[in-house]
DNA sequence: GTCTATATTTGGATAGAC
DNA sequence: GTCTATCCAAATATAGAC
């Protein structure tokens, strides 16, 4: 085929105003980052930015659908079968999320989000069903499973998954506060880990 | 009662250019809120306000400045007489943490800390020093004198802390969001009380 | 201290030539 | 598809009259 598509990752001007775009929002936000800049750094004058997007806010769109789009979910079966294990299961979800943390895209995503999530109600309700309601779900399931196996002190699943989840959170903010100012995360590397260990002392039976 | 104009401290138009400004700050961050949009709704034009300040910068650090100026803080003496206690000096501080996040002056400051803290290294650092350590120190020093009065388990104070403060930070995030959208807090209300029922039990010998 | 008027810059967006 | 040229709006800020 001849045609030429454009490659995901591609070379194509439209896909190179993405990268850029998100790179620019991720550290000045929507305001913050203007379609000028956007155009100089893709080598571009502005007017040609308009030939591949019909605004600013398109473009924006676009990247913000990538901040949701994180990779890890486990399957109802693998939640069950390492939730019968006990800590193992914290443990793996702690590290898929650990390794978000850490990762340069998902880095960047999350700046961004963290810099819109009071300024755009729909972020806000991404966030809270993206990143909130389906992290209590799925840990939920995996607590449910240990405590009907007794393998942790029975009470509400939701509540040890809101406990355990928010832990991950704060971990990770302050990660992406300190490597955005290029300060050392040393003493914050093995938070995870630790986390995952203390929980579990608090719970197992 | 004739004199109705002033409310706090200082009062004439610089101190409703403050008000005003918070406010503003508050919703839209520094970029949002316009030295423009200040000065119509404090009734003047934008060149009177710069009789009262430098510029915009100027206003923004005035405003900035009482993100941490938070009330509360417990005495060292304080701290070690509840901590005999126990479980008393986690629900104080729970409580202190709830009543800020409830508080609407608290509340539009903690939101301008979110919409500001990925674009301004400042109150990053400051939120580092001030929201995090400052909790962490406080609430260390009453998990030290937990262990050594045999009420806990026995661990590091700073990592026992380090679990208990990210939780509130956590839900205080979590209501924040959902007051900014006038959405129901009513199923996140008690979480901190729960909160503190949880990991009490998670440490408490 | 506030106003009007204005300077200056920045940013989003379009028209039309090539 | 990109460029030049241009428009328009909004924003920060200053000068000088009252």
């Amino acid at each position: 085929m001849s045609q030429n598509k454009e490659f995901k990752r591609g070379s194509g001007t439209k896909s190179k105003i993405l990268n850029v775009a998100r790179n620019l929002f991720s550290l000045y936000g929507y305001k913050g980052a203007s379609v000028r800049k956007i155009a100089a750094e893709v080598g571009i004058r502005e007017s040609a930015i308009y030939n591949h997007y019909k605004n600013k806010e398109e473009i924006f769109l676009e990247v913000a659908r990538e901040i949701f789009s994180s990779p890890f979910s486990l399957s109802s079966d693998e939640i069950k079968e390492l939730a019968l294990r006990g800590k193992p299961f914290l443990h793996k979800f702690t590290m898929q999320y650990k390794m978000l943390t850490f990762d340069k895209k998902n880095e960047n995503m999350f700046r961004l989000l963290m810099i819109e999530l009071m300024q755009n109600k729909e972020l806000r309700e991404q966030f809270m069903s993206e990143f909130h309601d389906k992290n209590i779900k799925t840990l939920s399931e995996g607590f449910f499973t240990m405590m009907q196996s007794n393998l942790i002190r029975s009470s509400d699943p939701m509540m040890v998954a809101y406990e355990f989840i928010s832990t991950l959170f704060y971990i990770r903010l302050q990660i992406t506060i300190l490597k955005f100012d290029s300060n050392s995360t040393n003493h914050l590397a093995t938070q995870f880990e630790k986390h995952v260990d203390f929980f579990w002392e608090s719970i197992k039976l």
